[in-house]
DNA sequence: GCTCTATCTGAACAATGTATAGATAATAGA
DNA sequence: TCTATTATCTATACATTGTTCAGATAGAGC
């Protein structure tokens, strides 16, 4: 009836294989398509085969659970970004610039895409403690990435290096803030690449020029 | 037992008052100290003193009520906003960056200060359709003095012009993403000044400077 | 083989959203 | 003023939910 994902540790599938990524598994499929409001304890534990009381000795809660289902999709996500820079390798002031590009469209289609997943990473069913997010920020493979790409604008004097102290947390915030409007409906789809456009031209970043030093 | 907001409306107040008003104060009262995620209808019936199925009469069901508190709580925050905007008057470049600024400090000052309404508003729970929220956008009082203040930037020669067109989106996406990722925590509380910094030196706004015409 | 202990089940509980039938009280017509 | 009507609200019931806890089950160690 479920699918053992073939545990390594022994202790851990005594009986059904490894419970607790079951429950995690399980519960990421039924979010990604219902959205965590919709999902339930029961149902995420009838979807693997176990009886209701089976996720307590796993986790505290229901929120531990979604919390769970949380920390792997900013996990995915970084994935995903991480693929779409690898796209772009080389030094030039174009490809710095095509980087940070693909940096905000992967994290605005994984919004888009999976706009269940993204509710739940910011919205009120992940909760994570404040302290864990700063955590999970100034650690995340996520906003290394972004480091990288606006060090690399600012090293082929691709972008305005005044702004650079800015940037992290700019372009994070214009990237999150329109994703997440357009998700919820209070901004259409086509702003998205208009937003990229002022984003860039405000950071004063322009295609393919290379400043000499 | 109920504090009756004397309806206007004859009909309305058959026995009770305004019950669908009453329904909504409550809730948003409740919602306010304990978040969405904690509220029931139940509970907001027996704080207004009434049975849950009244709530059935004017309500189809409970997110139709949580939707009718986001809706009253954009309202809120377009009030706020054209307060924190009423405090300058002129007609100065320095004014029009002044209100530039407090737009985007009011914004903020709601999401931190009320949490559970901004995370209502833009969250799960406010099931507004997409139709609904166009319309809520571009037909809001918030958004026209959004577009109010960039007019009156560049007409003072306070900003980029060539970054007019992106004004509005940009602006509403760097302000909302910066708020929504420091009330989730994923941000320290400094850096929305800093961010508020960064999108004022990016957009080209500068004190006090009027460009001569 | 037996014992022990980690793992899971069954049954129970209170709370929740919601439906439906009926009670109540304000209004309208005599 | 009395009665009939109808808008308004209540009582009750039901399925579903998160959670608890005593007990069943099955591997591990001897």
């Amino acid at each position: 009836m479920v699918t053992s994902t073939l545990g390594r540790d022994q202790r851990a599938n005594y009986h059904h294989g490894n419970l607790e990524q079951a429950f995690i598994t399980a519960a990421t499929a039924m979010i990604r398509e219902s959205g965590v409001e919709h999902i339930s304890l029961r149902g995420v534990a009838a979807h693997v085969g176990v009886s209701p009381s089976a996720a307590y000795h796993y986790f505290p809660d229901k929120d531990a659970l979604l919390s769970g289902v949380g920390r792997t999709l900013f996990d995915l996500l970084a994935d995903k970004q991480e693929i779409a820079v690898s796209v772009f390798t080389g030094t030039s002031a174009a490809d710095a610039r095509a980087r940070f590009r693909a940096l905000g469209r992967s994290y605005f289609d994984w919004g888009k895409n999976e706009a269940n997943f993204f509710r739940l990473m910011f919205g009120v069913f992940c909760c994570l403690t404040p302290e864990a997010r700063e955590l999970e920020r100034s650690e995340s493979r996520a906003w290394r990435l972004l480091e990288k790409s606006l060090n690399d604008l600012e090293l082929t004097g691709a972008m305005n290096p005044a702004l650079r102290p800015y940037g992290e947390i700019l372009a994070w915030s214009v990237v999150h803030g329109a994703t997440s409007l357009i998700v919820e409906g209070h901004l259409p789809d086509e702003s998205f690449e208009a937003i990229l456009d002022g984003l860039e031209l405000s950071l004063g970043i322009v295609h393919g020029v290379v400043k000499e030093k």
